[in-house]
DNA sequence: CCTGTTGACGATAACGTTGTCATCGAGGGG
DNA sequence: CCCCTCGATGACAACGTTATCGTCAACAGG
């Protein structure tokens, strides 16, 4: 059994009836002038604005969502609130919504399947107006769930063609194609990718041989680095891309730490950036522009998706037409020193 | 009148007349397997989860809210999540609760004491078991209102000794004193102080003058600047107390973004660190040891804080003993290359 | 055999609100 | 002057669950 609900509230609570008691009318006027006040006369409105401050009321939203079959909840999955990147986005959520009279709900999900699934049902009943995602929902089983839920859900951060319902997520390939059009412009001959090679990784590589492609280059060397990196592993990258493509004179890292890393040892060694080799991240952090030399890198705007995944989302629970159901959000290319800006 | 509500759910809800149905049993056993097995025997609990997975029921609620008079709804209020270091917060709080039963519901207040009356409202109709809040409650009403509540509250962040019934922060004075003995070690001799002179940033300089005072130093030079300030700010920062403190040798930043500025601008002008100056800030930044010159500065565990805030609450809302009403969450001193580390 | 206790389960009612329909008077068109 | 619409309000019931009390059988102790 679950500790949840120990916790009693101590004497008889203030009611509808009550108020209506005090303002002289029937407690259905009293609902009414508190969430449709339209339907209700001025003065009627005034007397039972006077007997609510009079009594304390407090509407109970337990009784009034049962009974509506309502609910002013929608709930919002994050993985980890640590990452900076995720924090903005779901404050961007929060702020789009803010005075809509929804509330959002946090649910923590870790980054494996099972443990979404855990929460999905964790959440459901309180019979969310809607349901959030930052990051796509990988289980099928939950997909196909959440789909026949018949709520609105909203799959943030991530690209992917065939989204639950909706979706506003950042183009990867976007990205690197910026880089790669970018590194053309420069006149870089040599080009090393260091980063994922699946999942997002994979998407960006493809968008960066593509960019790299309209200046007729291409990708010279890959050195795949999956999972979580550290500043450590951008260090010992560069030192196995100059190994494994000598005269190597530019690197795209998949991950702006590795190119923190990469930016750091290259200073170590003694080595002109960019003129010896020019480095470039892509946006995770935020103080790569306060480096010494300061990082090329794709900006993206985090808040922002929030925001705009917020915004639609609250739309479609107007009702009104939204148009397309997939959004991306902007990036885009921030040129610094460690390029030769 | 507000948007919420509009949804709607289609169809009859299964409830736990038709689970009881299924299974054979009254309504009140499906409650009682599902809430609190132990009083069903181990055959009938059977019975009633195959009836559960058969029909896909979910519990409401709402509904079981409503007539228990238990909410398993923690509010937790943040001003900003994009303060990385609320968020972490709020993500040691989740961390600490997961698996208790119990949901956080964010609700965001703007810095400004009457959004926080407004938005305490705004959460009261979900009856919450507990509130929590990311900083102190300014506004004396609305710490009068939450202490007549009844349920636990917990403020985090700031230190005041006289909480309106839980508190997990960090003592700024603590880390003001910290530096200041550092800076007696290091043998500093001309030394000025820059940053919020109120609040948080008075306790700051009066537990620096107090760890000055150990070994018979004095604050030489203070440069008050109060509000949100930038990188920029403590670059021209470093001007001005060169100029109003000449010979100056070390100062310390009550924010870390003014002690960087100060960094970038020092290398500008040519200054050695920590020869020609040092300096030192106040732990709101994580990458500052990734600097150039990584920075001296207090280091703040937020994630820790909000971990201990949480296992604090959880206790409280299973009606343990907990001991102190009031802890301090553990901050200590890390030396740099900035003051010579 | 009687009384008391315990364990498993059920019948009834109530939690506080609002959807639905009904009522009633005011005003407008024929 | 009648019929109809419209605006303002009320009566009643229902949302889905669980607290409370009650029932009934099994069993122990005297």
């Amino acid at each position: 059994m679950t500790e949840a609900g120990t916790q009693k509230r101590a004497g008889r609570a203030v009611r509808v009836e009550d108020v209506a008691r005090e303002a002289g009318v029937s407690p259905i006027t009293v609902s009414r002038a508190l969430s449709d006040p339209e339907k209700v006369r001025e003065e009627t409105r005034k007397k039972v604005a006077e007997a609510v401050a009079k009594t304390g009321y407090v509407v109970n939203r337990f009784a009034s969502s049962l009974r509506s079959g309502r609910s002013s909840i929608i709930s919002v999955f994050v993985s980890n609130l640590q990452n900076q990147h995720f924090a903005n986005a779901v404050q961007g959520c929060a702020d789009a919504l803010e005075g809509s009279g929804y509330h959002l709900l946090m649910a923590q999900t870790g980054y494996s399947d099972r443990l979404q699934q855990d929460v999905v049902e964790r959440v459901l009943p309180f019979r969310p107006a809607a349901v959030m995602f930052t990051g796509v929902v990988q289980s099928e089983r939950t997909r196909a769930q959440l789909g026949k839920l018949g709520i609105p859900v909203m799959e943030m951060w991530d690209y992917r063609p065939d989204p639950i319902d909706m979706l506003v997520g950042f183009s990867n390939a976007e990205g690197g194609r910026l880089m790669g059009e970018h590194f053309g412009r420069r006149g870089f001959r040599r080009i090393a990718y260091c980063g994922r090679t699946e999942d997002r990784g994979a998407q960006r590589l493809a968008g960066f041989r593509e960019g790299l492609a309209a200046s007729g280059r291409t990708v010279d060397f890959v050195l795949p680095l999956e999972g979580r990196r550290t500043v450590t592993d951008g260090m010992q990258a560069l030192e196995q891309i100059r190994a494994g493509l000598p005269g190597c004179d530019a690197i795209f890292f998949g991950t702006d730490i590795l190119a923190v890393g990469a930016v750091l040892e290259a200073r170590h060694l003694g080595l002109k950036i960019p003129g010896d080799v020019a480095i470039a991240g892509y946006g995770d952090l935020e103080f790569v522009k306060q480096l010494h030399t300061p990082l090329t890198t794709i900006y993206v705007g985090s808040y922002a998706l929030g925001l705009a995944a917020g915004q639609m989302l609250r739309k479609r629970l107007r009702h009104e037409e939204i148009g397309e159901r997939i959004a991306l959000s902007p990036i885009h290319l921030e040129v610094r020193a460690s390029t030769g800006g």
